[in-house]
DNA sequence: CCTTGCACTGAGCAAGCGCTTAGGGCTTCC
DNA sequence: GGAAGCCCTAAGCGCTTGCTCAGTGCAAGG
């Protein structure tokens, strides 16, 4: 119709190397599914369906349907914490590292917002194994981004009395973009991006 | 166990009129397996488990499941509307009712983060009548909120480039407390609605 | 041309789902 | 004491669910 997301180029392009081809478009598949109406609600028969095969074709590629969580919630984890650790790793001021990580973060968001919905939304969906696993990695991601605003404050760049509080206050800031972005909408993942920096800059008491 | 939220004689009182007794129950039953599990992976048999009666008894007080979400959805989104409508209609300044609306939403999500856990995240799974309904409900928290920030700003008290995304920013944030809270934790509802105050003051550039 | 191996399908199974129905006790009125 | 009305249960109906399995088509290797 006309009225696609402005950043389709790059959805779904975090299942690029997922093989084989059938396997591929049954995550892509799931994940849209699940995002839509949620791990519990989506039926193995409508992953299948959209992906273009019979109910029974899903279980060559995977053993169950949690298999598939397991899959889009390790892979997109991973992705993030990547992002974070890379922020963190930089080499700028406190406050640019912040800005940075907050920034790409929220872009990573909005821009595979289905992705991240699922990944942020249907862990509780997860087997007690892989919930475990996912858990490690969140710690991860707390510790990367409370690591740089603890570097602020040392640095006497920031003003904040309640370093962790606020390391959670901004990671779930980041985190509800997932929930609320629609790619229909005037904001686009840029946009909300630097806002978003902007806002955490102020949160921590950074001098603009 | 002793180990008991320290909020529990406030946790449940938004269902106290609810009647007669056994609805009550229901309500209260669905509310937590609801916010335990999701909505659609909560069955009408472990809701009428938990209420001490048989799986048939639910339906002499609900003609359904969904309406029993439309219930807890409806009485907890008008809950948090009254909270956020009376602060904003405060006569204090901007500053003050800005702080006064954040920390008494918080309080109320942490305190009852069961009941607005299934209000912030079940919503997708109600009819399209009731969901409309309560889409109404939500846009009149988003002009609670946004009118206090444009008073600040109109009287010089804010430094608000973006007003409108400031406004979803805040709320964002307030909402994702229902996500994380946990009872058991460190923080209490009272210091989390302290912190969220004081980040949301620095988030519009109001002088402490 | 035949065999092997693999992606895939049609049909369907056991279990669990939301919800209904027939009927039983209890209280409340005359 | 009997009728009426309400709250509740035991049993179960029709359907959908996640998942399985025997068998098919097809490309690769000899």
């Amino acid at each position: 119709m006309g009225t696609e997301a402005h950043e389709d180029h790059e959805a779904g392009q975090e299942w690029a190397d997922v093989s084989p081809d059938a396997a591929r478009r049954l995550v892509r598949a799931a994940v849209e599914a699940f995002a839509e109406r949620g791990y519990h609600a989506t039926t193995t028969r409508d992953i299948a369906g959209r992906a273009g095969m019979s109910p029974a074709a899903l279980y060559i590629h995977y053993k169950t349907k949690e298999e598939l969580l397991y899959q889009i919630s390790g892979v997109g984890h991973r992705l993030a914490l990547g992002i974070l650790e890379q922020a963190a790793a930089g080499d700028g001021t406190p406050a640019e590292r912040l800005a940075d990580a907050v920034r790409s973060f929220v872009h990573w968001q909005a821009t595979h917002h289905t992705t991240a919905r699922v990944v942020q939304y249907e862990l509780g969906a997860l087997g007690e194994e892989h919930y475990a696993e996912v858990l490690a990695m969140r710690r991860g991601t707390d510790s990367a981004v409370r690591s740089i605003i603890q570097d602020g404050v040392d640095a006497g760049d920031f003003d904040v009395p309640d370093v962790a509080g606020t390391t959670l206050a901004v990671l779930s800031l980041c985190i509800d973009v997932a929930r609320w972005f629609n790619p229909n909408g005037r904001r686009t993942p840029e946009t909300i991006g630097e806002l978003y920096a902007d806002l955490v800059l102020r949160m921590v008491g950074a001098v603009r």
